[in-house]
DNA sequence: AACCGAGCATAAGACACCCTTGGGGCTGAC
DNA sequence: GTCAGCCCCAAGGGTGTCTTATGCTCGGTT
């Protein structure tokens, strides 16, 4: 049933009979030997239902079914080795697209470094970042809207919060890097000054929350330290959290690696305890995993997170 | 050697899986099992060194280099049954070309009324005559640039001319018909009204031959009846031969058949004995006798040398 | 919460295909 | 006449391919 129509190997033994003239001479060519070439021309004819070569004792010629076929194998061959070349370049990476979704402001240096990296070494590839949440961005994950999503996650509490990284347990999940909460409290708050802060002790402070996800978990460390946070505003624009704590409408705590690109106006920042680590990690399906290009880009962000 | 390039099989499945969405449904648009496609998709995945589809749980989606091979697969693939398409039509006596090539006046009524009933039951082939004596007409083919070669021969007279036939031992040999020599004597003649001629009634007259090999049999003929021929022309134009006894410059023997469209000026037609005869023959390479339409117009041939 | 149907992967077995080796016949050249 | 080149044929080993049977996961249902 599938096995009928005429197959590339055919076309290629006979473009060679034809070129060469002879079955040995095509043998020779296609580097196997000569009654190869016979069985495959009796193979070739007998699904042809009529004769494509003559034998004529001194040549080998082509009838008119064998010309026909010839002219038509130019093309077929010449399209099935382009898309050879294309298939191998981009398993070779001298092709292949990526495209990277990060969450916001995460991809402040270790996206830049890994993509600059990645275009230094592989300059055929085409890596393209786009913005998006974690729910959002795992979602175009499973959609087929992208390659590789750059998430965080907390981890559990109190072992009652297995959702957060439940959702990916059919996900290649990459750890990239674990960074620490920093509180943040303004200029001239009492507690500015201290070396350490134990969360209970902003229990009655208006807080300044981030994204649902960064507010849920703050919910959660403050109620396993006794108390419930009393959440004033919420915003994921890093930025936005300073001003607001700098102009005294609240405490927050945010990422270690956010601070590192932004001027604390008006804030302190002052080490947390118990120490709340937030893990930034690299997600696609176990099936890109396997494509080179997005390998390659995933091992970028896993050494550019080493420094 | 051979064996690890991309083959037809491999991307008909992959379109299938690709327009379908699912191996199942290609499966049963291919007329196969789910394993075999699931197997030609493992086999495909690993010639292309990159995974070619997402298995994502609900939909089977392509990857960049799925995409790509699906993309070159539409070209070949109609390449490819395009291909198939003509060798069909070759096969199926909806196309294909027979070059006859006839000796001169031998295509009197023979091969005109082949020719119709060939146009009339398959109107797609196309039949081209060319006229060439015998020696010619086989190297001709011989060379390829024929595919059926009429000729004629005579039987051996005497045993000594094995040469006649022999040169053909390689060809298919398709008797068509057999006529007879004819005398032609002029109206005054002194043989004009007889019934029969004994061929040793014209030893010492002269003689018009035809061709060289007519010319030759000729000879024998004689010679075995216990003369030789004195030859005055030679020319293989039968009208010709008709002028010259007309004009009483001699005597000859032609073919029965071509009397038949020549109207016998002059000259008086009579039996000789001993019989002579002539053997028509459609000669072709055995190969291409095995081509369709190089087949059905031998059929041809002889089914109107059967009247 | 448990069930069920759809879909894919895997294993094992039968079968066909393909290539190779070895031998033979034929043709053309020295 | 011999020799080299070319083709076909037959037999054997290896590989690929398809099928049946089975297990697993997922999504929708009862």
């Amino acid at each position: 049933m599938l096995g009928s129509m005429i197959e590339a190997r055919h076309l290629r033994v006979l473009r060679a009979v034809a070129a060469t003239g002879s079955f040995s001479a095509a043998a020779r060519e296609l580097g196997c030997t000569q009654p190869a070439v016979s069985q495959q021309m009796k193979a070739l004819e007998q699904s042809a239902r009529t004769p494509l070569l003559v034998r004529t004792g001194r040549e080998m010629r082509l009838t008119e079914a064998g010309e026909a076929l010839v002219r038509h194998a130019t093309g077929i061959l010449a399209g099935l080795t382009a898309a050879e070349e294309e298939i191998a370049a981009i398993a070779g990476l001298r092709a292949g697209r990526v495209r990277l979704v990060s969450f916001p402001s995460g991809s402040s240096t270790l996206v830049p470094t890994a993509l600059a990296e990645m275009r230094a070494a592989h300059p055929g590839t085409q890596i393209s970042l786009v913005e998006a949440e974690p729910p959002r961005s795992v979602e175009m994950l499973r959609e087929g809207d992208c390659e590789i999503a750059l998430a965080f996650r907390y981890p559990d509490v109190r072992g009652a919060d297995p959702a957060a990284g439940a959702e990916w347990d059919d996900l290649v999940v990459r750890p990239l890097l674990t960074d620490r909460l920093i509180g943040v409290v303004p200029e001239g708050h009492r507690l500015a000054g201290a070396e350490r802060i134990g969360i209970a002790e902003l229990e009655r402070e208006p807080w300044i929350a981030g994204c649902p996800r960064c507010r849920r978990h703050l919910v959660e460390v403050c109620e396993s330290a006794g108390f419930t946070p009393r959440i004033d505003f919420a915003t994921d624009d890093y930025p936005a959290v300073f001003g607001l704590v700098g102009a005294g409408l609240g405490v927050a705590v945010m990422p270690e690696l956010a601070l590192e690109s932004l001027r604390p106006k008006g804030a302190r920042t002052v080490p947390v305890e118990p120490v709340v680590h937030r893990e930034i990690v690299a997600l696609t399906l176990p099936d890109l995993a396997r494509v080179p290009a997005v390998g390659a880009m995933l091992d970028r962000l896993t050494a550019a997170a080493a420094r």
